[in-house]
DNA sequence: CTGAAAGCGCTTACAG
DNA sequence: CTGAAAGCGCTTACAG
């Protein structure tokens, strides 16, 4: 070990032939004998040569390096989906030869990600979070790097890959309205969120779809910590309320609470969704009826399109992916 | 946007000096006239320039990232402690002026971590998990690697970090026997992973350091999933033992759930604790005492063991950080 | 089909 | 204190 690695140089004198000619072997590209290819491939198998990237990228103006950009708060990042989307991200970048940077961001401070170009170190990015008004987003745009954005966002120019949020909550919200709920309420985060917004639109349009439908709705948007949650909550019960609808997973698990510790009925007294699906949920008791959505794949079709940008294809528009909604034990539809 | 990026020999020919003397100036490093350099810093911050870093690697062969290794598997990097580990990296790495590069490795799959290494796309790597016989340690050994390893192993010759799990394990646990437990049971994770070992022996110690104690304990380990813990739960009720003592926090949801089924009561009739504490416990109802420890700080502090290897101090052996015993109301000492 | 040479953007002995 | 030159390990017109 750590004998100095191999070069092209080596390769070259080692077999009598020039650089050029062990470059055009092991690339495929230039014109090449049969013949030399053969003897320089067998070379290099046997020698376990493999080339300096960082070298090859110089030459190239290239990094072979992906940034992927992760929300640096606390409470977020934690959020599963961002770790399924990084591990589908990842996977797809490995299978064509490139590695992730990682670039940790916040709503005010981007500065990883900013040193990561002006470094010249990835040669795109693939966004995991859209907000309504986004610093990285706006950043990469100015500095002319190509990236793609989970999520989903107004401007046309961005190439951007989502699941369909808004007809997975149509769906869900139709079910429960179908199934005879007579009045509902949506517990939702912030609004910043351009998921949320999109969300809020499918509930809203189950309800359009339904001109007949004569029950109560009432929408809390904003809503931030357990304490809130439990205020609401309690509000809901004195309404009685037939339904809770929940905008993620971590609203679901206080509203959950909050029935524990009143000891309402799940869904005996009140039925509760999800509009988010995760371990988190599947794990608790009743299990929570939601969506699922396949996050993985959503990051891995992410990431073959930024690579098919960096191949120089026209990539570009939106990519709607599907879901599926899970009946479960915390409604009675 | 879009402009040739300025080079070197840019600065150097618009200023009459030799790319040398540019190099230098932004450097700090040879002997250089103060006038010069200050031409050259002002030039600099002016057009905005910033070298380019793999070009500056390939000359010094350095490349300024770091290698990040996390687990490939799901359930896994799930957990809330990979991203805080991941954060404080990702921090102090930047801070640093080193990126991040992410692999992830399954124990029988360590491709993207050889591809970092064999590209030539790190400087040094932290490992964020330790089994007993870790595949990636090897990996990184037998190719003389810089790394640090968060976690506990055998092998003297690795730089480590950890927290004391073992100590914290026995301070909780001496707790419940000094207030009056009379018999408990451990459920536990893999003993593939280091930790679960650590944790175990912290439990046993505690019996240890009290030799009058007379009351009943038993220990599962290796158990996986939820319908297992049930199991052990359904037995140790009959049993009516006094306390459980779940060595993480997923094994800790599982037994809550188990208790809300069957409606025994937290802590009147049984007493839960667990040996790590995440959001994941704090939210649910009753709160459950357990472990804290600052993942953050811990991947601070492996990231600043390994950059001062990568600056050649004699950086070794094991590194100990403390925890935190939090009471909360699953308990009642 | 093959090679000599210049180039990617930096650093660093060596000489002055 | 400053610079010319070689080098890091690749690629790629250009010429033959």
């Amino acid at each position: 070990m750590e004998e100095r690695n191999l070069t092209i140089a080596d390769i070259a004198q080692e077999l009598g032939v020039s650089k050029t000619t062990v470059s055009r072997a092991m690339s495929g590209k230039g014109r090449i004998g049969e013949e030399t290819r053969k003897r320089v491939q067998e070379y290099v198998e046997a020698h376990h040569y493999s080339p300096n990237v960082v070298a090859k990228g110089l030459a190239q103006n290239k990094t072979f390096n992906l940034g992927l950009v992760l929300p640096g708060d606390y409470q977020i990042v934690e959020l599963p989906f961002f770790q399924k989307c990084m591990m589908g991200i990842s996977r797809t970048a490995s299978e064509a030869g490139y590695d992730v940077l990682l670039s940790m961001v916040t709503a005010d401070k981007i500065t990883q990600l900013e040193r990561a170009v002006t470094n010249r170190k990835i040669d795109g990015a693939v966004l995991t979070r859209t907000l309504a008004d986004d610093a990285p987003m706006r950043y990469l745009q100015e500095n002319g790097v190509p990236f793609v954005a989970i999520g989903s966002t107004d401007d046309d120019r961005v190439v951007q890959i989502d699941n369909d949020h808004r007809g997975a909550c149509l769906e869900l919200t139709g079910k429960l309205l179908d199934g005879g709920v007579r009045s509902l309420a949506l517990i939702g985060g912030r609004e910043e969120y351009i998921v949320t917004r999109n969300r809020l639109r499918g509930f809203e349009d189950a309800f359009g779809e339904r001109p007949d439908w004569n029950g109560s709705r009432q929408t809390f948007l904003n809503v931030e910590d357990e304490r809130e949650v439990e205020n609401i909550v309690e509000r809901l019960l004195v309404e009685r309320v037939g339904c809770i609808v929940c905008m993620d997973d971590f609203l679901c698990g206080c509203v959950l609470n909050a029935m524990q510790t009143r000891q309402v009925a799940v869904p005996g007294q009140v039925q509760v969704v999800s509009f988010y699906d995760s371990m988190v949920l599947k794990n608790r008791i009743p299990a929570v009826t939601s969506i699922r959505f396949d996050v993985e794949e959503l990051g891995r079709k992410a990431c073959g399109l930024l690579l098919r940008m960096l191949d120089g294809e026209e990539t570009q528009g939106r990519t709607v992916l599907g879901y599926e909604v899970r009946m479960r034990e915390s409604t009675n539809i």
